[in-house]
DNA sequence: AGGCTTCTTTGACATAGGTCAAAAACTCCA
DNA sequence: TGGAGTTTTTGACCTATGTCAAAGAAGCCT
Protein backbone atom coordinates (compact mmCIF):
# COMPACT_ATOMS: atom_id res chain seq x y z
CA UNK A 1 0.00 0.00 0.00
CA UNK A 2 1.29 3.01 -1.13
CA UNK A 3 1.40 6.67 0.57
CA UNK A 4 -1.92 7.72 -1.32
CA UNK A 5 -3.77 4.71 -0.69
CA UNK A 6 -2.97 5.01 3.24
CA UNK A 7 -4.12 7.90 3.19
CA UNK A 8 -7.56 7.42 1.40
CA UNK A 9 -7.42 4.84 4.33
CA UNK A 10 -7.30 6.74 7.17
CA UNK A 11 -9.70 9.89 5.37
CA UNK A 12 -12.85 9.91 7.64
CA UNK A 13 -14.26 9.57 4.32
CA UNK A 14 -13.18 5.64 3.11
CA UNK A 15 -12.56 4.85 6.71
CA UNK A 16 -13.54 1.23 7.68
CA UNK A 17 -14.24 0.39 3.67
CA UNK A 18 -12.70 -3.13 2.45
CA UNK A 19 -9.70 -3.03 0.45
CA UNK A 20 -11.49 -3.86 -2.20
CA UNK A 21 -13.62 -0.38 -2.02
CA UNK A 22 -10.52 1.24 -1.58
CA UNK A 23 -9.05 -0.01 -4.47
CA UNK A 24 -12.21 1.07 -6.94
CA UNK A 25 -11.92 4.27 -5.55
CA UNK A 26 -8.41 4.47 -5.84
CA UNK A 27 -8.66 3.92 -9.70
CA UNK A 28 -11.35 6.50 -9.92
CA UNK A 29 -9.09 9.27 -8.42
CA UNK A 30 -6.83 11.54 -10.80
CA UNK A 31 -3.92 12.94 -9.08
CA UNK A 32 -3.40 17.04 -9.61
CA UNK A 33 -0.68 19.11 -8.45
CA UNK A 34 -1.20 23.04 -8.19
CA UNK A 35 1.14 25.92 -7.17
CA UNK A 36 0.49 28.20 -4.29
CA UNK A 37 -2.19 30.27 -4.43
CA UNK A 38 -3.70 29.00 -7.32
CA UNK A 39 -7.40 28.79 -7.96
CA UNK A 40 -9.07 25.19 -7.94
CA UNK A 41 -12.09 26.28 -8.76
CA UNK A 42 -14.52 29.54 -8.93
CA UNK A 43 -18.19 29.95 -7.16
CA UNK A 44 -20.36 29.71 -10.33
CA UNK A 45 -18.44 26.60 -12.21
CA UNK A 46 -20.01 23.41 -12.59
CA UNK A 47 -19.15 20.41 -10.34
CA UNK A 48 -18.52 17.75 -11.91
CA UNK A 49 -16.74 16.30 -9.42
CA UNK A 50 -14.71 16.76 -5.85
CA UNK A 51 -11.44 16.77 -4.78
CA UNK A 52 -9.57 15.16 -1.44
CA UNK A 53 -6.60 17.05 -0.50
CA UNK A 54 -3.32 14.80 -0.70
CA UNK A 55 -1.02 17.28 0.45
CA UNK A 56 -1.11 20.99 1.11
CA UNK A 57 -3.41 23.15 2.36
CA UNK A 58 -6.51 24.97 0.60
CA UNK A 59 -8.79 27.33 1.20
CA UNK A 60 -12.72 27.52 0.75
CA UNK A 61 -14.08 30.99 0.31
CA UNK A 62 -16.47 33.75 -0.64
CA UNK A 63 -15.86 37.29 -1.90
CA UNK A 64 -17.84 39.90 -1.55
CA UNK A 65 -18.28 42.68 -4.14
CA UNK A 66 -16.16 44.57 -2.57
CA UNK A 67 -13.32 42.42 -2.00
CA UNK A 68 -13.58 41.27 1.61
CA UNK A 69 -12.98 37.38 1.88
CA UNK A 70 -14.65 35.24 4.06
CA UNK A 71 -12.75 31.69 4.37
CA UNK A 72 -15.37 28.85 4.67
CA UNK A 73 -12.73 26.07 5.50
CA UNK A 74 -9.01 25.44 5.66
CA UNK A 75 -8.45 22.10 4.38
CA UNK A 76 -5.71 19.60 4.66
CA UNK A 77 -4.09 16.02 4.09
CA UNK A 78 -7.22 13.54 4.02
CA UNK A 79 -10.06 16.52 3.69
CA UNK A 80 -12.29 16.43 0.93
CA UNK A 81 -13.65 19.27 -0.39
CA UNK A 82 -16.17 20.41 -3.20
CA UNK A 83 -18.95 17.77 -2.36
CA UNK A 84 -21.72 19.86 -2.49
CA UNK A 85 -22.41 19.78 -6.46
CA UNK A 86 -21.67 16.21 -6.61
CA UNK A 87 -25.06 15.51 -4.95
CA UNK A 88 -27.18 18.51 -5.16
CA UNK A 89 -26.64 19.53 -8.66
CA UNK A 90 -26.18 23.05 -9.57
CA UNK A 91 -22.72 25.07 -9.30
CA UNK A 92 -20.08 25.45 -6.37
CA UNK A 93 -21.32 27.64 -4.15
CA UNK A 94 -18.15 29.35 -2.92
CA UNK A 95 -13.93 29.31 -4.40
CA UNK A 96 -11.25 27.29 -3.52
CA UNK A 97 -7.81 27.74 -4.32
CA UNK A 98 -4.44 26.69 -2.67
CA UNK A 99 -2.66 28.10 0.39
CA UNK A 100 0.44 25.86 -0.31
CA UNK A 101 1.80 24.14 -3.12
CA UNK A 102 -1.01 21.16 -3.33
CA UNK A 103 -1.43 17.83 -4.76
CA UNK A 104 -5.08 17.02 -4.65
CA UNK A 105 -7.23 13.46 -5.99
CA UNK A 106 -9.97 14.85 -7.81
CA UNK A 107 -13.43 12.17 -8.13
CA UNK A 108 -15.36 12.64 -11.15
CA UNK A 109 -19.09 13.13 -10.20
CA UNK A 110 -20.77 9.96 -12.46
CA UNK A 111 -18.23 7.84 -11.32
CA UNK A 112 -18.22 8.31 -7.76
CA UNK A 113 -21.88 8.08 -7.54
CA UNK A 114 -22.42 4.93 -9.03
CA UNK A 115 -19.35 3.64 -6.31
CA UNK A 116 -21.69 4.63 -3.89
CA UNK A 117 -24.83 3.58 -5.00
CA UNK A 118 -22.94 0.09 -5.28
CA UNK A 119 -21.73 0.56 -1.66
CA UNK A 120 -24.07 1.40 1.14
CA UNK A 121 -20.75 2.19 3.59
CA UNK A 122 -19.53 4.79 1.36
CA UNK A 123 -22.35 6.50 1.13
CA UNK A 124 -22.89 6.62 5.10
CA UNK A 125 -19.49 7.58 5.23
CA UNK A 126 -20.33 10.44 2.38
CA UNK A 127 -23.11 11.50 5.42
CA UNK A 128 -21.29 11.50 8.15
CA UNK A 129 -18.76 13.71 6.05
CA UNK A 130 -21.31 15.78 4.75
CA UNK A 131 -23.09 16.12 8.74
CA UNK A 132 -19.79 16.69 10.48
CA UNK A 133 -19.47 19.81 7.82
CA UNK A 134 -22.84 20.75 8.61
CA UNK A 135 -21.93 21.06 12.14
CA UNK A 136 -19.00 23.00 11.67
CA UNK A 137 -21.06 25.17 9.73
CA UNK A 138 -23.25 25.76 13.12
CA UNK A 139 -20.52 26.44 15.07
CA UNK A 140 -19.81 29.38 12.08
CA UNK A 141 -22.62 30.53 12.38
CA UNK A 142 -22.70 30.77 15.96
CA UNK A 143 -19.36 32.29 16.08
CA UNK A 144 -19.97 35.58 13.75
CA UNK A 145 -23.26 36.05 15.00
CA UNK A 146 -23.05 35.36 18.83
CA UNK A 147 -19.28 36.16 19.42
CA UNK A 148 -17.34 38.94 19.24
CA UNK A 149 -13.89 39.06 17.43
CA UNK A 150 -12.03 38.31 20.68
CA UNK A 151 -14.15 35.32 21.71
CA UNK A 152 -13.65 33.69 17.77
CA UNK A 153 -10.20 34.03 18.32
CA UNK A 154 -10.16 32.31 21.66
CA UNK A 155 -12.73 29.34 20.08
CA UNK A 156 -10.03 29.46 17.21
CA UNK A 157 -6.95 29.34 19.47
CA UNK A 158 -8.29 26.39 21.86
CA UNK A 159 -9.22 24.54 18.73
CA UNK A 160 -6.25 24.49 17.53
CA UNK A 161 -4.91 23.54 20.91
CA UNK A 162 -6.76 20.34 20.00
CA UNK A 163 -5.65 19.90 16.77
CA UNK A 164 -2.16 19.94 17.51
CA UNK A 165 -0.76 18.09 20.39
CA UNK A 166 0.76 20.90 22.40
CA UNK A 167 -0.47 21.89 25.35
CA UNK A 168 0.73 25.37 26.18
CA UNK A 169 1.18 26.80 22.75
CA UNK A 170 -0.39 26.28 19.19
CA UNK A 171 1.45 27.78 15.75
CA UNK A 172 -0.53 29.48 13.08
CA UNK A 173 -0.99 27.19 10.08
CA UNK A 174 -2.07 30.59 7.49
CA UNK A 175 -0.98 33.83 7.33
CA UNK A 176 -2.68 36.35 9.77
CA UNK A 177 -4.24 37.53 7.48
CA UNK A 178 -6.19 34.76 6.39
CA UNK A 179 -6.59 33.92 10.43
CA UNK A 180 -8.56 37.29 9.92
CA UNK A 181 -10.36 36.08 6.84
CA UNK A 182 -11.55 33.39 8.34
CA UNK A 183 -12.97 34.68 11.91
CA UNK A 184 -14.26 37.37 9.74
CA UNK A 185 -12.91 40.37 10.66
CA UNK A 186 -9.35 42.16 8.94
CA UNK A 187 -6.08 42.30 9.72
CA UNK A 188 -6.02 45.37 11.42
CA UNK A 189 -8.47 44.26 13.63
CA UNK A 190 -6.94 40.68 14.32
CA UNK A 191 -3.75 42.77 14.67
CA UNK A 192 -5.12 44.81 17.83
CA UNK A 193 -7.33 41.67 19.53
CA UNK A 194 -3.59 40.14 19.54
CA UNK A 195 -2.45 42.92 21.15
CA UNK A 196 -4.97 43.47 23.78
CA UNK A 197 -5.06 39.77 24.59
CA UNK A 198 -1.55 39.67 24.89
CA UNK A 199 -1.70 42.71 27.15
CA UNK A 200 -4.50 41.04 29.42
CA UNK A 201 -2.31 38.37 29.96
CA UNK A 202 -4.12 35.82 27.98
CA UNK A 203 -1.07 34.69 25.24
CA UNK A 204 1.79 35.87 24.39
CA UNK A 205 2.60 36.33 20.35
CA UNK A 206 5.63 35.41 19.05
CA UNK A 207 5.51 35.49 15.45
CA UNK A 208 3.53 32.42 14.19
CA UNK A 209 3.74 31.09 18.14
CA UNK A 210 0.89 32.24 20.21
CA UNK A 211 1.22 30.82 23.69
CA UNK A 212 -1.80 29.82 25.61
CA UNK A 213 -0.81 31.35 28.88
CA UNK A 214 -4.48 31.83 30.33
CA UNK A 215 -6.06 28.93 28.62
CA UNK A 216 -8.80 29.55 31.17
CA UNK A 217 -9.25 32.80 30.62
CA UNK A 218 -9.60 32.40 27.01
CA UNK A 219 -12.32 29.51 27.65
CA UNK A 220 -14.14 32.37 29.10
CA UNK A 221 -14.70 34.35 26.49
CA UNK B 1 -52.69 7.29 -0.12
CA UNK B 2 -53.37 9.62 2.12
CA UNK B 3 -52.16 13.41 2.99
CA UNK B 4 -49.31 12.49 5.12
CA UNK B 5 -48.03 9.38 2.11
CA UNK B 6 -48.20 12.77 -0.18
CA UNK B 7 -46.41 14.82 1.75
CA UNK B 8 -43.41 12.34 2.11
CA UNK B 9 -43.95 11.58 -1.96
CA UNK B 10 -43.51 15.22 -2.50
CA UNK B 11 -40.52 15.91 -0.05
CA UNK B 12 -37.30 16.33 -1.60
CA UNK B 13 -35.70 13.61 0.67
CA UNK B 14 -38.26 11.08 -0.52
CA UNK B 15 -38.94 11.90 -4.16
CA UNK B 16 -38.76 9.78 -6.84
CA UNK B 17 -38.95 6.61 -4.49
CA UNK B 18 -40.79 4.11 -5.48
CA UNK B 19 -43.93 3.28 -3.77
CA UNK B 20 -42.61 0.15 -2.04
CA UNK B 21 -40.07 2.05 -0.49
CA UNK B 22 -42.25 4.83 0.94
CA UNK B 23 -44.44 2.37 2.71
CA UNK B 24 -41.30 0.84 4.74
CA UNK B 25 -40.68 4.63 5.68
CA UNK B 26 -44.29 5.17 6.19
CA UNK B 27 -43.67 2.63 8.22
CA UNK B 28 -40.98 3.53 10.46
CA UNK B 29 -41.90 7.10 10.96
CA UNK B 30 -43.64 7.93 14.19
CA UNK B 31 -46.49 10.76 14.40
CA UNK B 32 -45.93 13.26 16.93
CA UNK B 33 -48.07 16.57 17.97
CA UNK B 34 -46.49 19.69 19.34
CA UNK B 35 -47.98 22.73 20.88
CA UNK B 36 -46.57 26.30 20.10
CA UNK B 37 -43.51 27.32 21.30
CA UNK B 38 -42.54 24.20 22.37
CA UNK B 39 -39.38 22.95 22.62
CA UNK B 40 -38.36 19.80 20.20
CA UNK B 41 -34.99 18.81 21.42
CA UNK B 42 -32.36 21.26 22.86
CA UNK B 43 -28.46 21.33 22.13
CA UNK B 44 -26.64 18.31 23.34
CA UNK B 45 -29.52 16.00 23.45
CA UNK B 46 -28.52 12.79 21.95
CA UNK B 47 -29.91 12.20 18.28
CA UNK B 48 -32.02 8.94 17.93
CA UNK B 49 -33.47 10.22 14.87
CA UNK B 50 -34.59 12.92 13.29
CA UNK B 51 -37.92 14.73 12.15
CA UNK B 52 -39.78 15.77 9.28
CA UNK B 53 -42.28 18.65 9.46
CA UNK B 54 -45.90 17.39 8.39
CA UNK B 55 -47.93 20.62 9.86
CA UNK B 56 -46.51 23.89 11.14
CA UNK B 57 -43.36 25.67 11.33
CA UNK B 58 -40.28 25.09 13.39
CA UNK B 59 -37.29 26.81 14.01
CA UNK B 60 -33.75 25.61 14.57
CA UNK B 61 -31.42 28.02 16.41
CA UNK B 62 -28.37 28.36 18.56
CA UNK B 63 -28.49 30.39 22.15
CA UNK B 64 -25.47 32.78 23.66
CA UNK B 65 -24.82 32.55 27.07
CA UNK B 66 -26.77 36.31 27.30
CA UNK B 67 -29.34 35.22 25.90
CA UNK B 68 -29.19 35.99 22.16
CA UNK B 69 -30.78 34.02 19.70
CA UNK B 70 -29.92 32.87 16.65
CA UNK B 71 -31.70 31.75 14.07
CA UNK B 72 -30.17 28.46 11.90
CA UNK B 73 -33.18 27.48 9.84
CA UNK B 74 -37.15 28.19 9.42
CA UNK B 75 -38.46 25.08 8.19
CA UNK B 76 -42.13 24.19 6.75
CA UNK B 77 -43.92 21.15 5.84
CA UNK B 78 -41.77 17.99 3.58
CA UNK B 79 -38.82 19.83 5.48
CA UNK B 80 -36.90 17.27 7.48
CA UNK B 81 -34.64 18.28 10.33
CA UNK B 82 -32.29 16.84 13.36
CA UNK B 83 -30.61 14.64 10.57
CA UNK B 84 -26.65 15.72 11.84
CA UNK B 85 -26.82 13.39 14.70
CA UNK B 86 -27.82 10.54 12.95
CA UNK B 87 -24.95 9.74 10.64
CA UNK B 88 -22.55 11.37 12.41
CA UNK B 89 -23.35 10.61 15.99
CA UNK B 90 -22.65 13.04 18.92
CA UNK B 91 -25.66 15.32 20.09
CA UNK B 92 -27.90 17.73 18.46
CA UNK B 93 -25.73 20.60 17.87
CA UNK B 94 -28.48 23.17 18.20
CA UNK B 95 -32.29 23.68 19.22
CA UNK B 96 -35.45 22.81 17.85
CA UNK B 97 -38.71 24.14 18.99
CA UNK B 98 -41.82 24.97 17.07
CA UNK B 99 -43.64 28.45 16.00
CA UNK B 100 -46.84 27.52 15.68
CA UNK B 101 -48.95 24.38 16.53
CA UNK B 102 -47.07 21.10 14.33
CA UNK B 103 -47.37 17.68 13.43
CA UNK B 104 -43.99 15.88 13.38
CA UNK B 105 -42.96 12.77 11.86
CA UNK B 106 -40.25 11.44 13.90
CA UNK B 107 -37.61 8.49 12.34
CA UNK B 108 -35.64 6.21 14.61
CA UNK B 109 -32.17 6.74 13.81
CA UNK B 110 -31.35 2.87 13.62
CA UNK B 111 -34.05 1.53 11.75
CA UNK B 112 -33.84 4.68 9.07
CA UNK B 113 -30.05 3.80 8.72
CA UNK B 114 -31.16 0.76 8.12
CA UNK B 115 -33.63 2.02 5.17
CA UNK B 116 -30.66 3.73 3.52
CA UNK B 117 -28.20 1.00 3.75
CA UNK B 118 -30.83 -1.22 1.59
CA UNK B 119 -31.79 1.24 -0.88
CA UNK B 120 -28.89 3.74 -2.33
CA UNK B 121 -31.87 6.05 -3.94
CA UNK B 122 -32.64 6.91 -0.71
CA UNK B 123 -28.99 7.63 0.32
CA UNK B 124 -28.54 9.38 -2.41
CA UNK B 125 -31.63 11.48 -1.75
CA UNK B 126 -30.28 11.92 1.71
CA UNK B 127 -27.14 13.20 0.44
CA UNK B 128 -28.85 15.86 -2.05
CA UNK B 129 -30.48 17.25 1.00
CA UNK B 130 -27.29 17.53 3.43
CA UNK B 131 -25.69 19.18 0.30
CA UNK B 132 -28.67 21.25 0.20
CA UNK B 133 -28.89 22.36 3.52
CA UNK B 134 -24.77 22.90 3.14
CA UNK B 135 -25.69 25.33 0.29
CA UNK B 136 -28.03 27.22 2.69
CA UNK B 137 -25.38 27.47 5.43
CA UNK B 138 -22.89 28.80 2.65
CA UNK B 139 -25.28 31.44 2.03
CA UNK B 140 -26.27 32.86 5.69
CA UNK B 141 -22.42 32.71 6.76
CA UNK B 142 -21.38 35.01 3.34
CA UNK B 143 -24.55 36.80 4.75
CA UNK B 144 -23.20 37.45 8.54
CA UNK B 145 -20.07 38.38 7.32
CA UNK B 146 -19.93 39.91 3.73
CA UNK B 147 -23.14 41.72 4.02
CA UNK B 148 -24.10 44.65 6.26
CA UNK B 149 -27.82 44.07 8.26
CA UNK B 150 -29.91 46.38 5.16
CA UNK B 151 -28.34 43.91 2.78
CA UNK B 152 -29.05 40.59 4.59
CA UNK B 153 -32.91 42.02 4.46
CA UNK B 154 -32.87 42.97 0.99
CA UNK B 155 -31.52 39.33 0.40
CA UNK B 156 -34.40 37.62 2.38
CA UNK B 157 -37.38 39.72 1.44
CA UNK B 158 -35.95 38.43 -2.97
CA UNK B 159 -36.00 35.13 -1.20
CA UNK B 160 -39.08 35.05 0.17
CA UNK B 161 -40.43 36.56 -3.42
CA UNK B 162 -39.60 32.95 -4.92
CA UNK B 163 -41.09 31.12 -2.49
CA UNK B 164 -44.64 32.85 -2.46
CA UNK B 165 -45.44 33.36 -5.95
CA UNK B 166 -46.14 36.80 -5.38
CA UNK B 167 -44.21 39.55 -8.00
CA UNK B 168 -44.65 42.72 -5.85
CA UNK B 169 -44.81 41.72 -1.87
CA UNK B 170 -44.20 39.17 0.32
CA UNK B 171 -46.61 37.71 3.88
CA UNK B 172 -43.39 37.58 6.43
CA UNK B 173 -44.35 33.86 8.05
CA UNK B 174 -42.60 34.81 11.06
CA UNK B 175 -42.93 37.71 13.67
CA UNK B 176 -40.40 40.38 12.55
CA UNK B 177 -38.35 39.74 15.98
CA UNK B 178 -38.08 36.11 15.08
CA UNK B 179 -37.01 37.24 10.95
CA UNK B 180 -34.25 39.79 13.41
CA UNK B 181 -32.87 36.52 14.90
CA UNK B 182 -32.42 34.74 11.86
CA UNK B 183 -30.70 37.76 10.13
CA UNK B 184 -28.62 37.75 12.61
CA UNK B 185 -29.69 40.98 14.36
CA UNK B 186 -32.06 42.25 16.91
CA UNK B 187 -35.51 43.77 16.25
CA UNK B 188 -34.77 47.28 17.45
CA UNK B 189 -32.45 47.42 14.03
CA UNK B 190 -34.53 45.48 12.08
CA UNK B 191 -37.13 48.16 12.85
CA UNK B 192 -35.13 50.97 11.80
CA UNK B 193 -34.10 49.25 8.74
CA UNK B 194 -37.55 48.24 7.55
CA UNK B 195 -38.34 52.50 8.38
CA UNK B 196 -35.56 53.48 6.19
CA UNK B 197 -36.10 51.10 3.60
CA UNK B 198 -39.11 52.38 3.24
CA UNK B 199 -38.17 56.29 3.06
CA UNK B 200 -35.66 55.42 0.65
CA UNK B 201 -38.82 53.64 -1.30
CA UNK B 202 -37.49 50.46 -1.56
CA UNK B 203 -40.17 48.52 0.04
CA UNK B 204 -43.65 49.69 1.79
CA UNK B 205 -44.67 47.70 5.25
CA UNK B 206 -47.87 47.16 5.78
CA UNK B 207 -47.91 44.66 8.63
CA UNK B 208 -46.63 41.34 8.14
CA UNK B 209 -46.68 42.14 4.42
CA UNK B 210 -43.90 43.88 2.62
CA UNK B 211 -44.49 45.50 -0.45
CA UNK B 212 -41.12 45.79 -3.07
CA UNK B 213 -41.74 48.54 -4.49
CA UNK B 214 -37.91 48.77 -6.00
CA UNK B 215 -37.04 45.32 -6.93
CA UNK B 216 -34.35 46.50 -8.53
CA UNK B 217 -33.00 48.88 -5.77
CA UNK B 218 -33.52 45.74 -2.97
CA UNK B 219 -30.58 43.56 -5.46
CA UNK B 220 -28.20 46.03 -5.49
CA UNK B 221 -27.89 45.52 -1.92
C1' DA C 1 -65.46 44.90 23.98
C1' DG C 2 -62.03 45.03 27.71
C1' DG C 3 -57.90 43.99 29.22
C1' DC C 4 -53.55 41.21 29.13
C1' DT C 5 -49.80 39.71 26.78
C1' DT C 6 -46.76 39.96 23.22
C1' DC C 7 -44.72 42.41 19.46
C1' DT C 8 -42.94 46.61 17.39
C1' DT C 9 -41.28 51.12 17.20
C1' DT C 10 -38.72 55.15 18.80
C1' DG C 11 -35.24 57.73 21.34
C1' DA C 12 -30.79 58.54 23.39
C1' DC C 13 -26.45 56.78 23.87
C1' DA C 14 -22.19 53.68 23.82
C1' DT C 15 -18.84 51.05 21.28
C1' DA C 16 -16.86 47.31 18.51
C1' DG C 17 -14.94 47.14 14.64
C1' DG C 18 -14.43 48.90 9.75
C1' DT C 19 -11.47 52.03 6.75
C1' DC C 20 -7.65 54.52 4.98
C1' DA C 21 -2.98 55.55 5.18
C1' DA C 22 1.61 54.90 6.51
C1' DA C 23 5.25 52.84 9.09
C1' DA C 24 7.54 48.69 10.49
C1' DA C 25 8.66 43.76 10.21
C1' DC C 26 9.20 39.93 7.97
C1' DT C 27 10.32 36.59 3.72
C1' DC C 28 12.52 35.03 0.15
C1' DC C 29 15.44 34.87 -3.40
C1' DA C 30 19.12 36.25 -6.71
C1' DT D 1 23.22 39.95 2.08
C1' DG D 2 20.52 43.49 -0.22
C1' DG D 3 16.32 44.78 -1.35
C1' DA D 4 11.71 44.05 -3.49
C1' DG D 5 7.48 42.27 -2.21
C1' DT D 6 4.54 40.84 1.24
C1' DT D 7 2.61 40.75 5.75
C1' DT D 8 1.75 42.95 10.10
C1' DT D 9 1.22 46.71 13.09
C1' DT D 10 -0.14 51.38 14.50
C1' DG D 11 -2.73 55.66 14.33
C1' DA D 12 -6.73 58.55 13.50
C1' DC D 13 -11.22 58.56 12.42
C1' DC D 14 -16.02 57.07 11.34
C1' DT D 15 -20.30 54.55 11.40
C1' DA D 16 -23.29 50.57 11.72
C1' DT D 17 -25.24 48.34 15.10
C1' DG D 18 -25.89 46.99 19.96
C1' DT D 19 -28.13 48.39 24.43
C1' DC D 20 -31.37 50.13 27.66
C1' DA D 21 -35.65 52.12 28.49
C1' DA D 22 -40.20 53.30 27.46
C1' DA D 23 -44.06 54.25 24.57
C1' DG D 24 -47.29 52.41 21.11
C1' DA D 25 -49.68 48.74 18.49
C1' DA D 26 -51.50 44.59 17.67
C1' DG D 27 -53.25 40.12 18.73
C1' DC D 28 -55.85 37.12 21.66
C1' DC D 29 -58.68 35.26 25.16
C1' DT D 30 -62.95 35.22 28.11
Amino acid sequence: MNDKDALLADSLLFSGLPAEQLREIAAIGLTRKYGKGVSIFFEGDPGIGFYMVVAGRVKIFKMSPAGKEQILHLLGPGEPFGEVPVFHGNPFPANAETLTEAELLFFPRVKFVQLISAHPSLALNMLAVLALRLRQFVTQVENLSLKEVPGRLAAYLLYLTEEQQNQDRVVLDVPKGQLANLLGTGSETLSRIFAKMTEEGLIRVEGKTIYLVDRQGLKER
